[in-house]
This record gives structure tokens, sequence and C-alpha cells, in this order.
DNA sequence: GCTACGTTAACGCTGCGTGATAGTTG
DNA sequence: GCAACTATCACGCAGCGTTAACGTAG
């Protein structure tokens, strides 16, 4: 619970390599709450909780910098020292992202009819061509 | 109908910049069926289809490498000079192709439930720090 | 001869993969 | 002191975007 894990065990629970782990990391997304006496990163369950946001948001198509500010906001939020108007400059900007990811939706929506219609296409171009030579 | 456009026109055409285009050319999956005199790209019919099959492969994940080995099993199958055992070998190629397609059909349901699931996370996020501050 | 359109380099960018080389942990 | 883990460069790659400098079409 209050445990520090290093970075293989992270990028094994959470699914992501080694490499792009350290990549967030060098990009200012997720940095490792310590590290041991001789350098290595040590992650508290907070540092993964992160990861994991991110894992969630790259398949959406955001890039490292949107991931970025909406940890951002994220932090921001669970901040007690937050005033409430800045809380409220905070929900617009989480207000991108849902219309961001309404809109990636949509955007998976038409990629999976496009799909299906390509695998069809792949079908009768299949058939065409084994049945009568057309 | 027996038409050649320029690479404006069939970037309009089909949805994909100038610089698209000539990348795919570079990398060898659609050349211009002729040239003016002064060296501008001439498109026939079939060629901005090859355009087309090229644009529905690339959402679904597919590499250049991969158009090219699919617009070349197309072109096989449409030389009447292939031959049966070719048509044969060809098809098992379309059959790769149809498998990836639906593990790419998977993966994006997959996405589409993640993306619902992050957008509600976004909203629960809001409410949580708007309503009774938690 | 003007304007819109096109040509070929060639460098820039993102998001990592993939070594190389060396140090740390237990 | 050995195996397994990790550290920091640093280069490579796809798939284009984006100038730059210049030629063509009509």
């Amino acid at each position: 619970v209050g445990e520090l894990v290093q970075i293989g065990d992270v990028a094994e629970a959470v699914g992501l390599s080694l490499r792009t782990i350290r990549y967030y990391e060098e990009m200012g997304l997720v940095r490792p709450s310590s590290r041991s006496k001789g350098g290595f990163r040590l992650y508290t369950d907070a540092d993964v909780a992160r990861l994991l946001v991110i894992k969630r948001m790259k398949p959406l198509g955001f890039s490292v910098d949107d991931m970025r500010d909406l940890l951002a906001v994220r932090d921001q939020l669970d901040t007690p020292a937050t005033t409430a108007p800045e809380r409220a400059a905070l929900q617009e900007r989480l207000q991108v992202f849902r219309s961001a990811t309404a809109a990636r939706i949509l955007a998976l929506q038409d990629e999976l009819v496009n799909a299906h219609r390509f695998a069809d296409e792949l079908l009768h171009a299949a058939e065409e061509h084994t049945a009568a030579g057309g």
C-alpha cells in the first residue's frame, strides 16, 4: 500500500515499456516520487495511477502535451488550496477534454463502419476472382 | 471518364494532402499514369481509385508496406495472365488482410468502450469537485 | 507577363524501439 | 561476486508537415 516499486514492476503492471515510462518522465508527465540510493526510479501507487491515466488517454489520440495538461488539471483539482474561481476555470479545461473525447468516439464509430466495409470489400474481391471469372 | 487530373484536384477529391500523395508515390504505392510536358503529375481514375484504397486502409492501422502489398495482390488478381495456382496464393495473402482487419475491428470496439469509460471518468471527476467538496 | 498551380530537395516533428555502455541490487 | 535489474545517452524509424527555391499552365 505504501510500497515503492521499481520501473520494471510498474511496466508490467500498467502495460507500458520501460522506454515509454522514461519518455513520459522526460516529457514531464510522471516523475517517480523517489529514487533508490543508487539512482533506481521508485514509484508510489499514485505515480502508477498517473501512468494508468496516460495509458487510457493514449488510444484516444491525445498527444503528450494534452496528457500533461489533463494531469495538471487533475492535480489542481486535488489540491485543497485551489480556490473556487480557479476550480471553475479548471472545469472549462475539463470540458475541452470531454468534447475531444466525444469527437473521438464519433471518429471511432466511423472507423468501425469503415473497417466493416473494408472487410466486405476484401471478401467480394476474393469471391469475384474465385467464382465466375468476371 | 478518360480525364487526366492534376495532383491538386486529386488531393481535394480523395482528402489527402499533396505531400501525402507524393509520399505514397515515393514509397511505390501509386504512380501517376503520366506527366505533363512540364513535369506535372497527371492521374487517371484508376490512379485515384488506388489512392482511395489507401485512404481506407490508413485508419485501420496498416503500414505503407502493407498497403503496397495489398495493392500488389489486387493488381495481380486483375491481371488476366495470372494463373489459377497463382490466384490461390494471392487468396491466402488476402486472408492475412482479412484477419488483420477483423483484429482491428475488435481493437476498435475495445477502444470505443475505453473511450466511453474515459468520458464517464471525466464527468465524475468534474462532479466530485463541483458538488460536495470531497 | 501575371497568377495559380506544380516541381524537387531537405529539414522538423512525435512517440517511442533499439542498442551500447556502465552502474546497482540483493 | 553473480544474475537480474536499472541508468543514461544517442541513433533510428514512420508518416507525413512545412518551408525554400524554383519551374509550368493557361
